[in-house]
DNA sequence: ATCTAAAAAAACCGATCTGTATATGTTAAC
DNA sequence: GTTAACATATACAGATCGGTTTTTTTAGAT
């Protein structure tokens, strides 16, 4: 099997696990769906453990750039990209295909702490704050590690609610949440 | 069968699938983990899935009923009693057997809008949101409806953010939050 | 002590699960 | 055309799934 076959069976893979979940799809689903045998699928991944894994590794990856490019594009100062964010997951909220956070989902499935599936989904939202606590510290933020948390309570609460109430007004609203939280913190007239 | 009987069972039934997770949870552990053998689960609920049905009716309840409880005795102001809120998740989460929400988790394997798992998981949210709309309210919040959704957003980051990342500073950093949204609305000198 | 109702225990059913073995193409190099 | 390496489809193994049937145990009433 190619590199690129491989990515595909992973790519389409976290499609079918991000829609039905990981303990109620079968691995005799995943082959029908991505198209790839049972048997080329045990070739590449000792488990189905290892497979789902492999598709958190590249949602991780996927996810993180897609924000950040898109963040890039909304907005070009650190504090309105901090903003900026809430626009581009509002964006996804409307996706046909939106399902809520799939690494939210993988450890609500997988719950033990040591699980490598808890520990991938823990490790992406760990980036994902390192990333929006160098978005506060450039805008300029007092405490720019409590902002940015605050933010991703926000961003979370946001995503959570999105899926269980549906899209209408979510992003919205945590975005003028998010406004309120980021001008106190770095200042009406402060930050970049 | 007695009624005590029953709701004893339904609330074992309750810990094992909040702890082990639902499709993950076979009926043969949830009689083994309640002391029920199959056939008496059997004769009160017609399928597995009646049976998760009944234990996040009973989650819905317990849970409110102790949110509520819990932030009069914290709190005797409206406005004290949104940040109060704050404090009892607090307390939640340093709980031994904390594991997140049971009806985010729930909604995470029972994707379809229409199945009345997702169903009952969502009403569960949008109870707990009237009733912060209520302290809003009673607090004299501008725009009580927009404050609480905000609140509840900061809540629901914070439960999934203490499961993922421990609970470490989540509850008082999400307070400190809410401090500022609920400020923001009210006024430093205004409401209860 | 005996009868009865309900419980539990156990075996069982067909389906499905993860993972493997086998057998049948398919493709490309030479 | 032959070989080698790969894919697939199919069947299978052993376990477990949700749910049912059958048997045994228990417990209370008379």
């Amino acid at each position: 099997m190619s590199a690129s076959k491989r990515d595909m069976l992973v790519q389409k893979a976290l499609g079918v696990f991000y829609k039905n979940g990981f303990h109620a799809t079968g691995m005799d689903k995943v082959a029908a769906e991505t198209g790839v045998s049972k048997v080329s699928i045990y070739k590449h991944f000792r488990s189905k453990e290892e497979l789902i894994q492999a598709t958190l590794r590249l949602r991780d990856e996927q996810f993180r750039n897609w924000l950040i490019r898109r963040v890039d594009e909304l907005a070009s100062t650190p504090r309105k990209r901090l903003l900026a964010m809430f626009d581009a997951l509002g964006e996804w909220f409307e996706e046909n295909d939106f399902q809520s956070c799939m690494f939210v989902k993988a450890s609500s499935e997988y719950q033990d702490r040591d699980h490598p599936i808890h520990v991938i989904s823990a490790e992406h939202k760990r980036r994902l704050l390192t990333y929006v606590i160098g978005l506060a510290e450039q805008a300029g933020a007092s405490h720019p590690g409590d902002l940015a948390r605050q933010l991703m309570f926000l961003k979370e609460g946001a995503i959570v609610t999105a899926h269980l109430q549906g899209a209408k007004g979510v992003a919205e609203n945590a975005k003028n949440a998010a406004s309120v939280l980021i001008e106190t913190s770095i200042g009406r007239l402060g930050g970049a």
